[in-house]
DNA sequence: ATGTGACAGGCAAACGATTGCGGAAAATGC
DNA sequence: GCATTTTCCGCAATCGTTTGCCTGTCACAT
């Protein structure tokens, strides 16, 4: 039953000339003569005959494949982030690889371990909450397939990166809120894991400085992401003596379930504590108490971005040159609905 | 610079044997000596010897990937799919290649194109809106590749599906719709060529019947899931003299669409105009108004079953069997708020 | 007639791993 | 001690394509 896929041997046979020529011929090289190459390209339209990509792969140690590990694709920061990489790539002819961590670090390294195997020529990634090494993404380094971070990037050197300004938008962000009268300004951050380098908390602390707010330690706390961990954190911030009266906080989605609960607990949005976040995701359009405001962070852009930054470190790589580590930042911006 | 990975000619160079011999030591073929094989397995140990999948790809004709096609991935509705997908194919240590054909058929073609010169072993699509015909999906057969679609299925024999049986739902949401008080009821479908087999209009026409329940067509309107169609057909409903009182609609993203263009409006949702919908997404626990039931359609549940039916599809064409064309139901559930 | 060069195309190796077949050496049988 | 079986391993082909190098055939100039 199974169809015989015609090769470029079978042309050959069939055109008694020998393979190099065939390929030769599909390739327009100038020493084949006009008469054989159009033999050659009509019984191979005739022949519907497709190279097979398995073999150039092979041949040439390339895959045309980049392979993209993310935390999740739930979050329309990531899924929109994808539609810029795979935009890119697609201009490129290359496809895409998808894996998700779901925060979970083991399958995060099986992630990039299968991507390995699979000869992937580059890597993109945004790291998992939980990854506290990043040994499996500087492994990668031993089989020449280059890794670019993007959003949630590990604080380490050697490495390439784009990211997102987030300090200058953080300062803007707790500057509106100190503008718009706020004193008590609490901070919900994300895990420790995604705070190694922690723009929006010094962010935080430059705005206090410059205002001459003193910061109160109680007043930050922080998140694993999940809707409990939210929970709690707002419960702490909820005990204290003096409460806040504006929670700054680590994104959209703990924003939302932050809100979802505040609610639940009677208080009233936007009169007994406010809220602003990061990412301004278009779900919170739909929402009934959105953030007051959210900073944008562009993930298409960021997506485009680490995307054009691999390719070129793909191509250096190509050329056996040395690329230098490069760490892009992009400017985010603080929307105020 | 470059590092030479180490091959099974380096071993067996080596070890001055022949490269068969290590190939079956790795594979604890029974003909090598225990000697031999301690000897291979201690050197592919040492110099961190990885066969070179590209290489096995090649020879053994399969990949090891599977192709995912499918509209987009902001909405939870993929997004969740994806994870029962990735996850059937991780435990097959398979990896998953990703295109979103954004509703655009040219885009689709071109994503089935560049999956089929990858050589996946075998493709899981959800067809876009503006899928007109399946020809692209059907030349799948000549490369030998089984395609599995699942929740957007194209009305066509000799396909393999999965998805979910909408038109008891759609009897169902009727049904506790005219429970409810309700006697107009608008039914707001997708775009045409998403309604070929239109379980959810068959299963509205059902409920209407079985209730003795008049159908006025003009009740029955369709968008093509773009914000303005969306408000377009909404205000098409808000013409007619005598207004419907509720709203069965596509999926609950159309629904936000609608309500909040309702609002627009000045209608007070719930009371001037009702909405029940379909997918269920977790989303619209944020929102402010969400349809007052949602047809749960199980996304993860029909990745995973679509990802086995795959793999079954996938061993019966290694062991030259055939397969007989499957088309796998799921149920859904209406869930009321 | 000889040399020079351009042109057209073939040979064979290579990429890395797998596998059918065959054969030498060692072990066993009688 | 010779035949036979078993154990262990190598040879070579194969998958489909690419590419460096070589060869043969003309045409043209000298």
């Amino acid at each position: 039953m199974e169809k015989k896929l015609p090769t470029i041997k079978e042309i050959a046979r069939r055109l008694n000339i020998s393979a190099s020529t065939v390929s030769r011929a599909l390739h327009d090289h100038p020493s084949i003569g006009l008469r054989t190459k159009m033999a050659v390209k009509k019984l191979a339209a005739e022949l519907n005959y497709e190279p097979n990509q398995t073999a150039i792969f092979f041949k040439q140690r390339k895959t045309f494949t980049i392979g993209l590990v993310l935390p999740n694709l739930r979050e329309e920061f990531f899924s929109a982030a994808i539609n810029g990489i795979e935009d890119v790539a697609m201009d490129h002819n290359y496809i895409v690889l998808i894996g998700q961590s779901h925060d979970d670090l083991a399958r995060e390294q099986k992630l990039i371990e299968s991507m390995k195997n699979h000869r992937v020529d580059g890597i993109i990634a945004s790291i998992s909450s939980s990854t506290t090494h990043i040994g499996h993404f500087e492994q990668m380094k031993n089989y020449e397939i280059p890794v670019v971070f993007f959003d949630r990037v590990p604080d380490a050197k050697d490495i390439h990166s784009v990211s997102c300004n987030l300090y200058d938008s953080s300062v803007e962000a707790v500057e509106w809120l100190i503008k718009n009268g706020h004193k008590r300004i609490a901070f919900l951050q994300g895990p420790p894991t995604l705070n190694m380098k922690n723009e929006r908390l010094d962010g935080y602390m430059e705005a206090h400085k410059k205002h001459k707010l003193a910061v109160d330690e109680s007043l930050i706390v922080s998140t694993d992401l999940s809707v409990e961990g939210t929970q709690k954190a707002f419960d702490s911030l909820m005990l204290l003596k003096k409460r806040p009266t504006a929670i700054l906080s680590f994104n959209d989605y703990v924003t939302l379930d932050a809100i979802h609960y505040a609610r639940q607990k009677k208080l009233t949005i936007n009169k007994d504590i406010c809220f602003v976040s990061y990412a301004n995701v278009p779900v919170t359009q739909y929402v009934e108490y959105p953030p007051l405001a959210s900073v944008e962070q562009f993930p298409y852009d960021q997506g485009v971005s680490a995307t054009e930054l691999l390719f070129r470190l793909i191509d250096k790589k190509t050329a056996r040159q040395e690329a230098p580590y490069e760490n892009i930042v992009l400017k985010s911006e603080l929307i105020i609905r």
